[in-house]
DNA sequence: ATCCAGGACAAGT
DNA sequence: ACTTGTCATGGA
């Protein structure tokens, strides 16, 4: 049994689809609950164990810990964002305005870099429910347990994955991505790969940094830079998105990346990102 | 059972 | 440059 949630903050936002958002696999720990009458989703924003739900038009957060001015759930759920500035961005096709409709309110995370990265290397050729599964076990057996609460964990640091073996990953069932993830664990808790310093590259010189991670395509970089650093202007192709581009806006082949980034770029412009959440949520669900 | 999953990688055309 | 086979594992 939890404490309870003794801190609360009220943030009044238009235009924010909490439960779309949280399931649009972009994150992979929230978990639904009943509370209050309705659906709370409860997980850890960093070390913090919270609760969030939708009210009328407001966001409401709850934290366990002492939450300071709620600059971190401000942050991590990017309430500041121009929203409808992002939106009016996007191209006025067909597919586009349909996904629109059907995903209003569908937002983007700004969540942790290493935690992101961690996720999305995990997440190749899988299926998003067992994503979840892994990461899960993952808190659970190495990661610390948060203040407040009890048998809630955080995302272990690369500091405490980077001690672990081979096959203590691979005992967490995960598979070929183990050494993957070992890996890139190591080469931050050393020093030798610094993400703070991706913030301020170009995305084009930030991907590059993260692919030469063993297990880091582009694909997983995008959706780091993406969904852990903010930039936008990268446009993550996977088995939907792919699929979308050649069903729905007609790509031919050769449907190599090349072919598909330099459309996406013409087509979805300098938000292409967070179009591309857009497309493949209603691609996926449709 | 068989195929596929928010892919990456090496090997083969 | 593009395509194919392989890699663990579980869900549909």
């Amino acid at each position: 049994m939890t404490k309870p949630f003794f801190h609360k903050c009220e943030i009044p936002i238009a235009s924010y689809n909490l439960g779309l958002t949280l399931n649009s696999g972009q994150a992979f720990r929230w978990e639904e609950v009943l509370y209050e009458d309705g659906i709370a989703w409860e997980g850890a924003i960093g070390s913090r164990w919270t609760r969030v739900y939708q009210r009328d038009v407001s966001l409401c957060i709850e934290s366990v810990c002492h939450p300071g001015n709620w600059g971190w759930a401000r942050d991590y759920f990017h309430t500041k964002l121009d929203y409808n500035s992002i939106l009016a961005s996007f191209p006025n096709d067909a597919f586009m305005q349909e996904s629109l409709d059907s995903c209003q309110g569908l937002r983007l995370l700004n969540q942790d870099p290493w935690e992101t990265l961690a996720s999305f290397i995990l997440s190749s050729n899988k299926q998003i429910s067992h994503i979840r599964q892994m990461i899960k076990a993952i808190c659970f057996n190495f990661g610390t347990q948060l203040e407040g609460v009890g048998g809630r964990y955080g995302f272990p640091s690369p500091e405490i994955l980077s001690e672990k073996s081979e096959s203590q990953l691979r005992n967490l069932k995960l598979g070929y991505r183990a050494p993957y993830l070992l890996a890139a664990s190591r080469a931050i808790a050393s020093g030798s790969l610094n993400l703070s310093s991706l913030y301020s590259m170009t995305s084009s010189d930030a991907r590059d940094q993260l692919m030469q991670l063993p297990g880091v395509g582009p694909k997983v970089a995008d959706c780091v830079l993406l969904f852990g650093f903010g930039k936008y202007d990268v446009f993550p192709i996977d088995t939907w998105i792919k699929r979308v581009l050649i069903e729905q806006y007609g790509i031919s082949a050769p449907h190599s990346m090349k072919n598909m980034q330099v459309f996406a770029e013409q087509h979805f412009g300098v938000n292409r990102g967070y179009a591309q959440q857009f497309l493949f949520q209603w691609g996926r669900t449709k």
